[in-house]
DNA sequence: TCGGTAAGCTGACGTCATGACAGGACAAGT
DNA sequence: ACTTGTCCTGTCATGACGTCAGCTTACCGA
């Protein structure tokens, strides 16, 4: 499945061209976090990473097919995100838990990436197809998670019969990820990180449960 | 108040001036509306308004300068946000009502200034401090406005205490912004657009009163 | 009508990133 | 040592960046 490493021109990479493909991947991210996405420069990269831009053209068409390529490793961390809510309840004080949770654990792995899931929002939100299919990649598992709850309670008759799941889902993992790419925002508005997470827990469970939580 | 137009070279700007001025930020907006924020080269602008490179570095320092410019008029533009919430109840089917308009008007908002809002919505999460006060300024008529129905609420009781009326109305903003930016990826998802507002608005007014609305 | 002055624009230039190629360096097998 | 295929880089043409001096245009007072 995972096809073999290729360079530009089509050879096999062996090991130590992977090594400093990945260098440059890991060179790359740094500059991400560090200067804005328009002024990352293909010979910076190459610089930081002790070789010259020539190589990096090697291994990449450009500035975007590297983060794609970023992108597409967080895509398959981000998977993880659905023990989050894998058979968790959303009744009860178990309810209000699993929102907390879900908040917590969302915010964390978009703090722990949030240079590459900026771009990859802009390239989404740009209309680029590739972006968007990567950032759906990694809400994905959020998300129908998410809906399904939702589903369920619908089902049983908890919730209203008009509410769509996946409009309900997709606006709360949107609003999730927003938050969460805008702490700073928040602080300098008066609200510090940790009366925000509560709130978020809040509006989450409010949003598929269409109640208040037990706490 | 309004500090005269002025040159990079410091002569004011006369008639003429302003009009090359605001030429060359009409054909950068469009410019931003039909390629990635990465590609837009200063030499494009200028050649689209028919006009050379030199002639854009009389009035801005660089294409940033001049999106914080355009992003400064939207800014404006955006104030009148403030009545779509201006005197509204949120109780009963008048709650509802608001909720509803509330959510066609900013997704409208968005939708007209999509791209401009892309990029300051980058700078913010980025953390250039000029993005995000620019962020804020735009988003500040609604956030507020939210904010304080929310606290009206909670002083009549209505709402617990133990909520953050800013943390509330700052997440709904964030997620209203956050799904007008990424409509596209809803539909993709199966979610259409018309779905979609009706289930934000539920949202919506899930958070500000607690409840589900009457409808 | 006629300068004078400031605004407005651009050609040209040095600098730097881009992206392509050909060829040299290097590791591994024979 | 020799061959083979991988890996890296020097070099180059191209084109964008950002600056400057200097030309043109518009305005205004005499």
């Amino acid at each position: 499945m995972t096809g073999q490493v290729r360079t530009v021109d089509g050879r096999v990479a062996g090991r130590r061209g992977q090594a400093t493909r990945q260098k440059l991947l890991d060179c790359l991210s740094e500059m991400l976090s560090s200067s804005p996405y328009r002024d990352v420069k293909v010979i910076d990269v190459a610089r930081k990473a002790g070789t010259s831009p020539a190589t990096f053209y090697q291994y990449f068409p450009d500035v975007e097919g590297a983060v794609l390529e970023i992108a597409e490793q967080v895509a398959t961390e981000g998977a993880a995100l659905t023990e989050l809510l894998e058979g968790r309840s959303w009744t009860g004080k178990a309810g209000w838990q699993t929102a907390q949770e879900l908040v917590d654990g969302f915010l964390e792995f978009w703090r722990k990436n949030d240079a590459i899931l900026r771009v990859v929002d802009l390239g989404a939100a740009e209309g680029d197809k590739r972006f968007y299919k990567l950032r759906m990649k990694i809400l994905n598992s959020v998300n129908n998670s998410l809906a399904d709850a939702v589903a369920e309670l619908q089902a049983k008759g908890r919730v209203d019969k008009d509410v769509n799941p996946a409009a309900i889902a997709g606006s709360l993992v949107a609003m999730l990820a927003a938050v969460a790419s805008h702490q700073k925002g928040f602080s300098s508005w008066g609200v510090k990180q940790a009366e925000l997470k509560p709130n978020l827990a809040l509006l989450v469970h409010l949003g598929v449960t269409g109640r208040k939580p037990t706490k």
